[in-house]
DNA sequence: GTCTATATCTCGATAGAC
DNA sequence: GTCTATCGAGATATAGAC
């Protein structure tokens, strides 16, 4: 791993045990093996770097959730590839999971370009949209569905984190919540 | 307002808008019209400061939810009283319901003692254990139910912030998306 | 309780050698 | 690109008068 990954993967740790707050610059450097000058050679500045790992982390999930779908497959199916992959993905990058949401309620959010909001909504935008041409789903905002969506996934992981199941408790608990809420949001 | 509520309510100002970390104690105490000692008069430290905030937001929601209970009532009328009376009042007082987001994706909320937890869950967990002795709920894990619940009102109160409804409408979405939740938990 | 003044410290960021 | 050394700013928290 070169330096630039070191710094990341070290500010990633850290900023989940102690913030964005409670983790300066120095510390980074030292968990990372470089010297303090280098961070500043590869971000200017302290947010620059936290703006920069969130991207790199939701850009890595939403590869990983292309990566899973498939054209051939029924829409039913897709949105429950992407539903899967996501919980699936957060299991397995449990701080980079934290950390997104720890970004989302921080006021750097507002630094995010949105170019790059963009690009990581676009993939679940465009299938929600090709749901309701169908007409499979309830008459129910787009933006509704969407929130409710994404809240869901949620709390499914929430107690997935909580609750300890074997890998296939967990897989058939994926699998009945996605037919929870697919239930919900069709006709 | 006595001092040390003007202190309370600066900081909730500017931590919601700045962080935590972005807000020194300094521009709290000059936004409450204080001296920067008396801050420290209230409150020993600034995380002092920060976990009395969170708590006594809980506690006012908590007391809210409360009085919106009524004994005769039956467990779904509960249940939807409990659910609206939430939206409300994360509608009613946003940056409120920001901050215990922003808190929840924060170390301080280490800081936050096991018998305030409690306090804070209990009605919830009352109320949801009920439920469960009817037998009208689907046989699935309470934490689990819990958790879909929590993170559904939050779903829905993203979309009521994006969405610029009118007072009714917003009503509306709230008494349709109850029962697209309670449709969803139920036999 | 409230203020002013300030001590002490740490942080983010830079300069410049290699 | 990487390091060492360091500056200047601004942070938390305290001391002590009123």
């Amino acid at each position: 791993m070169d330096k630039e990954q070191e710094i990341l993967a070290a500010a990633l740790k850290l900023f989940v045990e102690f913030g964005f707050q409670g983790t300066p610059t120095s510390k980074i450097a030292k968990e990372a093996g470089v010297a303090n000058g280098t961070l500043f050679h590869y971000f200017k500045t302290k947010e620059d770097l936290i703006v920069n790992l969130y991207n790199r982390i939701k850009t890595s999930l939403n590869d990983y959730l292309f990566l899973k779908q498939n054209e051939g497959d029924s829409l039913q199916t897709k949105m429950k590839k992407i539903y899967t992959a996501s919980l699936e993905w957060g299991l397995a990058h449990r701080p980079e999971f934290y950390f997104i949401q720890q970004f989302h309620f921080s006021p750097h959010l507002a630094k995010v370009s949105p170019e790059d909001i963009e690009k990581q909504t676009k993939l679940h935008t465009r299938l929600l949209q090709d749901a309701i041409q169908t007409g499979v789903l309830k008459p129910l905002p787009m933006d509704l569905i969407s929130s409710l969506l994404a809240s869901h996934v949620y709390g499914v992981y929430q107690y997935l984190l909580k609750s300890n199941l074997t890998e296939s408790q967990q897989a058939e608990t994926i699998d009945n919540s996605f037919l929870l809420i697919w239930g919900m949001i069709t006709k």
